[in-house]
This record gives structure tokens, C-alpha cells and sequence, in this order.
DNA sequence: ACCTGAACACCGTTCAAGT
DNA sequence: ACCTGAACACCGTTCAAGT
């Protein structure tokens, strides 16, 4: 994680100041960070506020900004610590095994906190959660892929969007509001599908009931999508290949 | 687009009721779309309230709630009219033109309104956002690329997943505070690449800065990542060649 | 049917004051 | 340095009441 904006932290300057209350009383970043993705994991973003972190730690909403800014920077905290740890194992692997280690470990990461599934695309900052060892190796990668100057950015840029797409997709919310309710919607939805208007629609529809990204009334927490995963990461990977073989 | 959970609109019943005061005065759901629309165009969702598109329309807040439910389903309507009319010319094209031409549309759709991207994938109602026609038309076109059966839902979720993932990122939106500052430390964090812990990104670094999705500092309203896109799209479509041509 | 007017139960964030 | 306590300016949403 790169930490941006990450107040300077002025170094605890010696002596002064009372010994933290009873040891383990005292606020830390590390703590509000726990606190709150343990919400997050619990409530979802759609719930989830400064205050209740404040609550749940027994300290008055002031306290938390003492050490975050804002509310977005916590989140985008979240999204860096959900996040690290992604590089892949440097072993002697071909590309395209690095890249199927990224996919899945990505996936496996979110997975753990699905929640945080709709920051992740969502903002410039959350974007910024990788660091320079990570995209280092990723532009080795690619170069031993074949891809070169300018053309190494897009491949990269591609392997990146591609990283996110799809368990962006897979563990998207459900409604908060009366998911019962709009999972009935859904299902009638789908019901009044006829074979006249839309034959192959009709004729896949049982596959494609709460399977596809369009027609689902539950996320991936629920009705995971592993071997739709597996032919998008081999969709990229054989892509690239192309690519990068015309190119040269 | 599918319109879950629209209230079921009880017909005009007749004569009763006194006509609208100013002929256009009457608030309808099509203004209070178009009117939070404009104001999501303007402010970015940050700043999105429904009281704002109250008080834009010179009314009270809970007329709001008269004609629409919830502030996420007024959300969901407004992903769902910028998508509208996606369904590219069924004309004679190859599976991969019509494909190309499906990624393409959809990302011109959302750089005229870029502030909803982060909506897009983030929730299951506003992936629910596309009509039966066009997921029709989508089956019949991987069906001419060769996918059967279950490989051909696979396929058709490889192909959503891969619309979304590019556009999601590549309008993101910065940070609401202090961007300027914000693009600062970017900018410093990116003068922090030294050429012997990263030789690569220290080598690409010119072409990277505010290109690479990791490194940018303002979306895709400000810097437009073409070249990146059409590198996608051809990834997408070749790794979709391949993996038909392995199937049969 | 459709809107007013007021209220409820929240928010994120700021700031003086304490220790 | 770090937290309390209170306040400010907002929210989304509900509900009785008007017309």
C-alpha cells in the first residue's frame, strides 16, 4: 500500500504525556482500521459509519479524527489493508501463471471482505492501493509477455482493469433495502420471459438464473461464479497472448 | 432497461383531482430523473442528495418520495436511463464487430454522464440495467462464436464482466477534498521511484504518470486513455476467439 | 392523487475545553 | 498528544395534514 496522506504522525517527541489509560485503552490507527472492517465485513458499506466505529471502540466520534482525516480516507485504508500481501509467490513461473497467482489471489483477497467489493473500482484513491514492488514485477512480467514501450502501459492498464471487472461484478451488493422483496421482482422478472420474444434466453434461463451477472438476485458471497472466473482469467490470459505475439 | 420495483403508478383514475397548477409544474418521475441527472453531472455523487433535487425542483423533500421510493432505486433509474438504447445495429457484422461495437457504445455512454460509473457495478440493481433484447441479441452472438451451453453463460458473464471492469476505473472519480493536494502527493509519491529498487516502472515512469491506473491522479474526463481501451476491447475479443476455437 | 410542513433519527466534521 | 463534550450543518425518510 502506497499510504497517501497519511498525517506526518509527529514522532511520540520523548517524555511528556500521561502512560496510555490501561494498557490496551489506548486509540490507535491500527485499532480504528480493525474496528472498522470488522463492521464493514458485519453490516456492509451501505450501513456503515464513523460514529458506530467510535461506538463500537467506546470513544466519542472526535477521537476517531484524531487520527484519520475523513471518512474516505478510513475506507481507502480499508481497500490498502484488504489489499496487501497480493504479490504473487516471484517464482520461476511462466506469465501466464504470475498472472492466473494475481487473479485469484485478488479474488481470494476480496472474498474475505466482499464488502469492500464496490470501493475498490470506485475511487482514484482505492486505485492507488498497490505499490511499486507489486507493479514492478507486473511490468516484468508483461515484458517477458513481449510487450514493449508503450504498448507495455496498455498491457498493463488492461491486466489491471481486467483484475478488477469481474469480482467488482461478482460480490456487488444486493439491495439493503428489502432484499426478499427484490428477489421476488427478479424471479417475476425472469418469469415473464417467452420463448417467442427471446428463444435463447428462454432456453438458457435456468442456467442463467441468479448465475448471470444480469439476472442475479444474490452476490458471490452466496452463488459464487468459479468457473466463470476461471474462463474470464483464461479469456485475459489467452488475449494478452495474442496481443503480444502480434506485436513482435 | 427492466424497471424493478417501479410503483405500480395507479392509473389516473378518471376525473378527480385538480389539474397540474402551471401546466409544467407538475412533478413527474421523468423530471425528478432528468433534474437529479443534471445535478449528478454537475457535483459528482459525493455531493448527490435528494433533498438537493428537491430543492432544485422548488419543492419539498418527501414530494420526492411521492413518486419515487428510495434514494438507491432513484439511483438505479438514473444508471438505467444513461444505459438505455445500448443495443448496437443487429446488423450483419461479425460477433466481434457487434462485441467492439457493444464496449464501445457502452463507454461512450458513460463518459457523457462519467459520475455514474461508480454506481455501475456496485450494485446488483443497477446490474440488473439491461433488457431482454440485448441480452438476447448478446446469446446469439456468442452462439455464432461457437459457446453452447454452459460455456455459453460463461462466455456472456466474461463479456459483462469485461464491459464494466475498463470504464469503472477509467472514470473513477478523484477525491471531493482537496484534489489539488491529493494530485500533490501523487506527484511526490511518484518523484519516490528510484531507478535501482524499480528499474522498470523508474524507465516507464514518463508514460505511466497519470496513465497508469495505479498512478493517475485525475480520471478519465481529464485524460483520456484510448489507445489503453482498443487494447482491451482486442484482448477481450481475441482471448474469446481462442477460447471458442478450444471448445469445438 | 399529490404535495406541504414538520418532525425523527441519524450523519460527517469542527472546535473549544479538559488532562 | 490525545480525548471529551457539545455543537453545526447537513442527511434520508416518515407522517399527519392540507387541497
Amino acid at each position: 500500500m502506497t499510504s497517501l496522506s497519511k498525517p506526518v504522525a509527529s514522532k511520540p517527541s520523548g517524555r511528556r504525556g500521561r502512560p496510555p489509560a490501561a494498557a490496551g485503552d489506548a486509540l490507535t490507527r491500527d485499532k480504528i482500521v480493525a474496528t472498522a472492517l470488522e463492521l464493514l465485513d458485519q453490516h456492509g458499506l451501505a450501513a456503515f459509519s464513523v460514529r458506530d466505529v467510535a461506538k463500537t471502540l467506546g470513544v466519542y466520534p472526535a477521537a476517531i479524527y484524531w487520527h484519520i482525516p475523513t471518512r474516505n480516507a478510513l475506507l481507502a485504508e480499508l481497500v490498502a489493508h484488504v489489499l496487501r500481501d497480493l504479490n504473487p509467490k516471484c517464482a520461476v513461473a511462466a506469465w501466464q501463471d504470475w498472472l492466473r497467482e494475481l487473479f485469484i489471489g485478488y479474488r481470494d483477497a476480496i472474498r474475505l471482505h466482499p464488502n469492500i467489493a464496490p470501493l475498490i473500482g470506485a475511487q482514484l484513491v482505492s486505485n492507488a492501493s498497490m505499490d511499486f514492488d507489486l507493479m514492478e514485477r507486473m511490468l516484468q512480467v508483461l515484458s517477458e509477455a513481449g510487450f514493449r514501450g508503450q504498448r507495455l502501459i496498455a498491457a498493463f492498464n488492461v491486466v489491471i482493469a481486467a483484475q478488477v471487472g469481474f469480482v467488482t461484478l461478482e460480490f456487488a451488493p444486493a439491495p439493503a433495502e428489502d432484499p426478499a422483496g427484490w428477489a421476488e421482482d427478479m424471479q417475476r422478472l425472469i418469469g415473464s420471459v417467452t420463448a417467442e420474444r427471446h428463444p435463447l434466453l428462454a432456453a438458457h434461463l435456468p442456467r442463467m438464473a441468479n448465475r448471470s451477472f444480469t439476472l442475479r438476485w444474490q452476490n458471490g458471497t452466496v452463488i459464487s461464479l468459479d468457473s466463470h472466473f476461471t474462463a474470464y482469467i483464461e479469456t485475459v490470459i489467452a488475449g494478452l497472448e495474442r496481443l503480444a505475439s502480434q506485436i513482435n
